[in-house]
RNA sequence: GCCCCGGUAGCUCAGCCUGGAUAGAGCACUGGCCUUCUAAGUCAGGGGUCGCAGGUUCAAAUCCUGUCCGGGGCGCCA
């Protein structure tokens, strides 16, 4: 509809000789801030200073010339330096919803061409996986999600930490038991060796036993062969751990799995050839990149004693992934904490692929930190995936059971299951990039308010309805006059495939959540003033909207990772 | 000390990229609405020097500069 508005009035504009192409024109279409003002509107501003005349007067002008020539609006009136455009309502609704029901599950697509690797979750093993990492993974699947709904091809990988000074001193923990105090379980091992690497690490400030890591760590890349059983052993626990519960929590489905151990010895090689090139030097034993000059510090890239490092890694892990799957960007979404050391990396690579450090991007998003402060696995001031999430789900059996007390033991483990990853999803991701969460529990739950409940009660609220009626053609309707509600949910609909562009330009998907409660807060409104099923005249109209607002609140959400339910 | 990010209603946040029509939501607070499709809803109301000070502009929450407050980062963790 913009890009029609954006036509009638490129024709005019050129007719003064006025030099604004079709996209300019487009962009500056906006929506009024309320519908009697009118559908859309074009500010006249802009063109002040080009044809010497207030803006008011241009949109008068304007307004009165395209009202005279043939076209397919209601009315197109001035109000201030505004041109207003109401357009033929029934029909503009009528073709939303015929598009929406014939499109379905593909309503708001687009049409890119390319492929985008995703490299998100990051979780480590040998280390707890804890309310920091769900950010982490729920940002990771959305933006892919939103970029494959724009039409690129996305590749989903997991760069997991498997060796390294951590790995080093959960191994310490697991052989000294006793000196912190923890006896092997016989189950949830992978969420065990979480409490281990804590207490470990505690214990590893001390100078002695800091040094017994570090040995532990160089006989680890020197091949160790006990160490390395071990190592096998547990490192298996953790990836069962994530592969059982977390991966199908959040829906994802990486393609590949990278892990530091396969990238170390190619690391050292390519540190080698940057050293033999003159790129970095040597300072204090270790091998660095000083970037003290450009403002971004040093980069260390070996340790003194020859171990490999992230940076190490890193450098290996870019030419792998380059080499497997060649795509055109690559996507870290790692958090805000490494900046500086993504920038470093980025310009490192320059000096050995340009091509590929162009193809890199850091996606930096900030902590999510408890309302105690911030959380560090180091330190074990941590809150559990596990017990975080058992605690949203006790907080929503509560509210479920306050309105549906017969509801069976079974139905209701399983709705609050949904509910809380609905709650948790959406709370990670409606919050933007750039800011610090602070995670709360009771807030992120609430069933009112701007939640994921909140919204899934909207899309359960709407199938309720549909299940009461035994016709389920919906595409045979006629539009009579409309009300306010329906003309603007039909709009709020229609808009929908502009969101889900903008989301996938600015990888953002709380533009994605933002829309869909605002639809859902729409929809509450238009299911408050008009009833569907009592009104037999307006009956087929309505229900054909109901459901088309069922097909895009469930394309939204499921571009943020969430399962819609039918009941609630 | 240097670099990055935040500072909008009592609280949690949109809006800032791309300056324009009365600065928007939610929570909390006050008052309506259930013999009608799930009241987990909805309607109305009170509540804002958009951190502060300059500047640019016909027009600044939005752009620029300075400054204060909070968070993160700055050589052998990832």
């Amino acid at each position: 509809m913009k890009l029609e508005i954006a036509k009638i009035i490129f024709g005019f504009l050129s007719k003064r000789g006025v030099k604004l192409d079709k996209d300019s024109i487009e962009k500056l279409i906006e929506i009024p801030p309320n519908s009697e003002m009118g559908d859309f509107a074009f500010p006249c501003f802009v063109l002040a200073k080009d044809l010497r005349k207030a803006p008011q007067q241009i949109a008068e002008d304007l307004a009165v010339e395209i009202s005279k020539s043939k076209n397919n609006f209601e009315k197109v009136q001035a109000q201030g330096p505004y041109v207003n455009f109401f357009v033929k309502r029934g029909n503009f609704a009528e073709d939303t919803i015929k598009t929406i029901l014939k499109e379905k599950g593909k309503y708001g697509m687009g049409t890119q061409k390319g492929k985008v690797m995703t490299e998100f979750c990051h979780a480590n093993t040998h280390k707890a996986f804890h309310i920091g990492h769900t950010r982490n993974i729920s940002l990771g699947e959305s933006v892919s999600r939103i970029l494959e709904f724009s039409g690129l091809k996305v590749i989903r990988t997991n760069y997991q930490g498997d060796i390294g000074m951590h790995v080093a001193k959960t191994l310490w923990g697991l052989l000294n038991l006793k000196k912190i105090g923890l006896k092997e379980p016989t189950k949830d091992k992978g969420k065990w060796l979480g409490l281990v690497y804590a207490k470990a690490s505690a214990m590893a400030k001390d100078e002695k036993i800091n040094a017994e890591v570090n040995e532990i760590n160089q006989k680890l890349y020197a091949g160790d062969k006990k160490l390395i059983a071990l190592w096998k052993k547990t490192r298996q626990w953790s990836i069962d751990y994530f592969e059982k519960t977390v991966y199908p929590d959040f829906q994802v489905k990486f393609n590949r799995f990278y892990f530091e151990s396969e990238v170390e010895k190619k690391g050292i090689s390519i540190v080698k050839e940057l050293e033999k090139k003159g790129v970095a030097k040597v300072d204090r034993g270790a091998v660095i990149m000083d970037y003290q000059e450009q403002g971004m510090g040093i980069y260390i890239l070996l340790k003194s004693d020859g171990t490999p490092l992230y940076s190490t890694k890193d450098l290996a892990l870019a030419e792998l992934q380059n080499k497997e799957y060649n795509p055109d960007k690559i996507l870290h979404i790692v958090a805000s904490e490494q900046n500086l050391y993504f920038r470093q990396l980025i310009k490192t690579l320059e000096f050995y692929d340009k091509k590929l450090a162009d193809k890199e991007k850091h996606m930096s998003y900030e902590l999510v930190i408890l309302p105690s402060g911030k959380m560090a696995s180091r330190e074990g001031n941590v809150i559990l995936y596990d017990d975080t999430l058992a605690k949203l789900i006790s907080l929503i059996e509560k509210e479920i059971k306050q309105r549906d007390s017969k509801i069976s033991k079974k139905e209701l483990d399983t709705r609050a299951r949904k509910i809380a990853l609905c709650a948790v999803k959406y709370a990670m991701l409606s919050q933007d990039i750039k800011r610090t969460i602070v995670f709360n529990e009771e807030e992120i739950t609430r069933f009112d308010g701007n939640t994921g409940p909140y919204i899934q009660y909207s899309y359960a609220r709407a199938s309720s309805i549909l299940k009461k009626v035994k016709q389920k053609n919906f595409q045979k309707f006629k539009v009579g006059e409309l009300e306010k509600h329906e003309i603007e949910l039909s709009k709020k609909l229609s808009e929908f495939g502009d969101v889900a562009r903008d989301a996938a330009e600015k990888y953002n998907p709380a533009l994605i959540a933002h829309y869909s409660y605002e639809l859902a807060q729409m929809f509450s409104e238009f299911y408050h003033t008009c009833p569907v099923l009592q009104d037999e005249k307006k009956k087929d109209f309505r229900l054909a909207l109901v459901e088309s607002f069922r097909v895009v609140l469930k394309n939204s959400l499921n571009l943020l990772g969430i399962e819609t339910l039918e009941e609630m």
